[in-house]
DNA sequence: CGATCTATATATAACAG
DNA sequence: TCTGTTATATATAGATC
């Protein structure tokens, strides 16, 4: 595809710039055939150093990754989550006990979700 | 690239499989080329039906990406994140009340740091 | 299945306007 | 910078082993 180019850091700013907008456009579109074709949830996303972000999702939100995730049989899940689930009937018996169930009860739930999340991210990036 | 496919999940289950581990490996490729060339930072992952997870990660952990965010000007950054930084508040007077420092405390900075990235997901996907 | 081959289809680096 | 063109380099569908 065009001159071959070696793999490291391209220094011409301009050059960069026009490089990652032509192949970013590429790599999304690979990634929305990929998802349609093998019928699987691909996100992607980019950060640039100048601080914009390509993002490509197949599904409405990576939250419907997680629920997907989520419906797996137990032994594929993250053994993380019986941690969160631990720590959350913890919080539950302390709410229990303080007998507070405002603002309490709105943080747990989402300490459930936001948990998940981040233990599920975590796995995927280690 | 080989004969044209349509743009539709491919019905027949060998054929499926063998396209998504092809053109996987191709993907991945290409993220770490535009991650190195282009000096981004790069995140990608495929679920696929039967619950397996492919993934590509430029940086050590999504963490870091989200540092290398946070690091950014703030009119760049997600408003959500202010709305974050309100609720903590909040609980931190709520904590004060109570004068209990020790599981609130934890769940507050467990909450801090899960909040934005939690937000900054949703931002990615929508 | 996975690896390799081969004929096409795509992607894209360099360049031009 | 942005868009379009073109000459190459890649990617890959299908076939064969």
């Amino acid at each position: 595809m065009g001159r071959k180019i070696e793999m490291k850091k391209i220094e011409e700013i301009t050059k960069r710039q026009v490089t990652f907008s032509k192949r970013r456009s590429s790599l999304i579109k690979k990634a929305e055939e990929i998802a349609v074709c093998c019928d699987v949830d691909v996100f992607f996303v980019a950060f640039s150093p100048s601080g914009r972000i390509s993002k490509f999702c197949s599904q409405k939100s990576i939250e419907d990754m997680i629920h997907r995730y989520i419906n797996l049989p137990v032994e594929r899940r993250l053994t993380h989550i019986a941690d969160v689930q631990e720590k959350v009937e913890k919080l539950r018996h302390l709410n229990h006990i303080k007998g507070d169930v405002s603002k309490i009860h709105f943080l747990e739930k989402q300490f459930v979700s936001l948990s998940i999340l981040f233990h599920l991210i975590n796995f995927l990036c280690h």
